[in-house]
DNA sequence: ATATTTTTTTAGATTTGTCTAAAAATTAAT
DNA sequence: ATTAATTTTTAGACAAATCTAAAAAAATAT
């Protein structure tokens, strides 16, 4: 079955808001979509009607079984197309978002799954999220991004999600590389910054947007 | 400027009829775009608002020298994701029309811009026809399908626009590799079938889709 | 040159996705 | 437990792109 734009998009805010909290409400929805509530209550009817959603009125609303197939696949067009937009035509890493939220909106099966092939199956797009594979199946991933790191965690560089010279300067600047262990010390919520401690080095301070670009691993 | 997709497809079609033949009219427009005379005229009314087209009412329309750029972008869009589909993700030759038609619409030039670098700045699509480059100006192209070759006319075989198993068997039995001199003896307007003669070999008859499939240079 | 046919345009309706303003239901507050 | 505030939905309108049916213009044929 075939969707319309307007629909895919608000199936993908629908799902990426389920996985904060289980039930979605139509303010929150509207914001994300940059639209008004009323226009959202009319697209969830329809897409009701659709079965792609269960939907009680005033009493919220979340993606039926099928709704979630169809939402998983849209973000699995989306994450190929970013992993292919940084890795095959050196986009830098923030700057794919807007281009890959049109292209997902091609949806013809056989050109995704050679796109996943030529890509030889990648398992995260260039923001450490996981790409779910052909059967809506999401990888585990373990590498997450060091900005979502708890606190007093032990961790091991994986990669970097962007590769500009910009940030390659700063990373020899704190002795950060590949494989590094790292320890985050303590996250400062006024600007997300956090304090680190890069092995024998003295503890030091990276700004948010740095830690968003460091992925790591930790048991 | 940006146009919507309806509007881009009504551009692209302009375009192409005009290839051959100075003057656009609507029923043929219409035909092409799959939908009724009535809503051409309807979308002309929009297109010359926008001064993309030179249009007199019952006379007959062209694009207009914007139209015409903004034509040459889509075509320049389409015809490198054709050679992408093809070159990268191995698909066949006659299955990325579709696909292009949709992935043209995504007018990001920056996109654009590194796709072309990622493919080496292909100067014509898997069909054989020319890619203009950024500035919109169309590779001067001697290559052509010999579908397209007239009679009597003796010819080289350049490039082959379908890598399958099935039209590489027929190109052996034929004796037919890069760099053979073929001889157009005839076409056959019934099927568009041609027959050929190959080097030292007895003349035979092609298909019109092995035709189209055979890339060739004249002088 | 007039009638016939074909092509093109207008008029009015429809569908999709959106909006504003107002009503209804739910939640929070006193 | 009412009242007040918030959230959600309805009602009605609008823009884009399409359609059908009918009118108008142009081309063709006798």
């Amino acid at each position: 079955m075939n969707f319309s734009i307007a629909e895919e998009n608000y199936i993908k805010n629908i799902y990426h808001l389920q996985q904060q909290s289980e039930l979605v409400n139509t303010n929150s929805l509207a914001y994300e979509l940059q639209t008004k509530p009323a226009s959202v209550t009319d697209m969830l009817k329809k897409l009701q009607v659709k079965n792609l959603l269960d939907y009680e009125k005033y009493k919220g609303f979340r993606l039926s079984s099928k709704g979630n197939k169809v939402a998983i696949n849209i973000v699995r067009r989306h994450r190929l197309w970013e992993f292919f937009l940084v890795t095959k035509l050196g986009f830098e890493w923030d700057k794919v978002h807007a281009i890959a939220e049109e292209l997902e909106h091609v949806s013809n099966q056989e050109l995704i799954q050679k796109l996943d092939r030529f890509l030889n199956h990648p398992q995260t797009d260039p923001h450490g999220d996981p790409i779910p594979d052909g059967n809506g199946k999401m990888p585990v991933i373990h590498q997450l991004s060091m900005a979502d790191v708890v606190e007093k965690k032990k961790v091991i560089v994986s990669s970097v999600g962007n590769q500009s010279p910009a940030i390659l300067e700063l990373l020899n600047h704190y002795h950060i590389n590949i494989g590094t262990e790292i320890k985050i010390n303590q996250r400062f919520s006024f600007d997300g910054s956090i304090e680190i401690k890069v092995g024998k080095y003295a503890a030091c301070i990276i700004s948010e947007l740095v830690a968003k670009n460091i992925f790591v691993y930790h048991d």
